[in-house]
RNA sequence: GCGGGAGUAGCUCAGGUGGUUAGAGCGCCAGGUUGUGGCCCUGGAGGCCGUGGGUUCAAGUCCCAUUUCUCGCCCCA
């Protein structure tokens, strides 16, 4: 083992990765243009309170998984565990709202959490996700939900499930946590442990629990689909008849709960069968009282978060070939002293000419130069000695077909650029 | 926070019951061509056997601790 390490629940993407990661944000960025989400950039730390006062002080994460420190100036300060929460303080603090009617938003950035690492879960991972800030109409709910579809399918996840939910909103929640109450009663001493917590503190949260016994109890448990009020069921039903239209299958599951508290309405996860245990590859849902939480005026918004690092996982397990780029144009073999001064400048003006091209630096012979190129997936390579040299020409090798032949040096960037 | 598996070369892994200079394949470097890649052949470099302690004449091998990775619980992306 090395001295250092990179830490726990961490890693590096290396060289042979990042082409692929770099392929999907980009298609990300294409199909977000597409829909005309704006990106918007946000700090990678913010004030504790913006994340303990608004994902809810009982979840998991703000209970035990954030990183938080104090700094110098004696401030609380928290790397981000989600994504939501910071740009909807930034929606809130620049007044974003005033500018347009619907603010559409999308981000690429790292989430930390302190969470024990497992397949598909890190301490750190890089988040895509999207906000429309400014509009209640399911339309909205439809077009952020078929944006993420649109996304999985492009880039190569063909089969995924869309679990989808209604959990409500503030005036018909408390009824439908009122009956749950009520019917987990005479069963919460037979609950685990930490399903009697959450009795006590977010019944919700034990519709999702995994324990057998639990689920065993809670079967025949009142519905929240049951229980919502006018708006927010003809809002729910008005969703899946988009997504209907879209062609978009989705599942109800009336046991999908989110794991932080600013959610209403819509909920809806994407889950992949591909990844073990950590089988979300993307969720999200509506949040209409969280910018008035933040300190702004009463705005709906809803958004969807995707993991990428599990993306990726996916992929690779998928077997999903990506039309990544690779290797370069040209690479300039020189050869002794004098060729590899003339490489050096022959590089430099084909660089200037757009053709991606390399050489060597380690004064290899021409024969291991030619290994390297080929490492390299170089489509040509262009050799240039003595003979060369006095001649003004260049020996052009194309790699494929092992054809060789002299180009004047006037003529070589076209020759390059045609292929 | 809890439980299972694992840590030997850059990578994937061998190394019965403890016993001399720890091996293979791939990769890397060089040679087989005075200036030519992929295939093949030859040679070479590269290991505090995760770390610390213990048992022993002797530890990669046995015991303990620790750490990291990994899989699961929980939760989620």
């Amino acid at each position: 083992m090395p001295e250092y390490t990179a830490p726990r629940g961490t890693r590096d993407i290396l060289p042979s990765e990042t082409p692929k990661w770099q392929y999907l944000e980009s298609v990300f960025r294409d199909i977000c243009a597409l829909c005309d989400y704006k990106e918007i950039r946000t700090p990678t730390f913010e004030h504790t309170e913006l994340f303990t006062r608004n994902l809810g002080e009982t979840t998991d994460v703000v209970s035990k998984e954030m990183y938080t420190f104090i700094s110098r100036g004696n401030k609380s300060l928290t790397l981000r565990p989600e994504g939501t929460a910071p740009v909807i303080r930034a929606y809130v603090q620049h007044n974003l709202g005033a500018g347009l009617p619907v603010n559409k938003l999308y981000y690429i950035g790292r989430s930390f959490r302190y969470e024990r690492p497992q397949a598909g879960r890190y301490r750190e991972h890089t988040q895509l996700g999207v906000e429309a800030l400014g509009s209640a109409d399911p339309a909205i709910d439809a077009e952020v939900i078929s944006l993420a579809a649109h996304f999985f399918k492009t880039v190569g996840v063909k089969q995924f499930e869309l679990q989808l939910n209604s959990i409500g909103c503030p005036e018909c929640r408390p009824a439908y946590r009122k009956a749950l109450v009520v019917f987990a009663e005479a069963k919460v001493d037979k609950l685990c442990a930490t399903c009697a917590t959450r009795y006590e503190q977010n019944p919700l949260r034990m519709l999702d629990c995994k324990v057998p016994e639990c689920k065993a109890l809670l079967v025949g448990a009142p519905k929240m689909s049951d229980h919502l009020c006018e708006d927010c069921s003809g809002h729910f039903a008005k969703v899946q008849g988009y997504l209907t239209k879209f062609g978009i299958d989705f599942i109800l599951d009336p046991s999908l709960v989110r794991g932080f508290d600013y959610y209403t309405k819509t909920a809806f996860e994407f889950v992949s069968g591909e990844l073990g245990a950590q089988n979300a590859i993307g969720g999200g849902g509506r949040y209409d009282n969280l910018v008035r939480e933040v300190g702004g005026s009463e705005t709906p918004g809803i958004g969807f978060g995707l993991g990428l690092d599990r993306l990726a996982m996916t992929l690779d397990l998928l077997g999903v070939e990506l039309p990544v780029r690779d290797g370069i144009t040209a690479f300039v073999a020189g050869l002794g002293e004098v060729g590899h001064e003339a490489a050096v400048e022959l590089v430099r003006s084909l660089r200037m000419e757009g053709i991606p091209t390399d050489m060597d630096y380690t004064g290899r012979s021409l024969k291991a130069q030619m290994k390297v190129a080929n490492k390299l997936k170089a489509r040509y390579v262009v050799i240039l000695g003595e003979d060369e040299i006095r001649a003004v020409v260049a020996t052009v090798r194309d790699m494929k077909t092992s054809e060789q032949n002299s180009v004047p040096m006037m003529d070589l960037a076209k020759a390059l650029k045609g292929a």
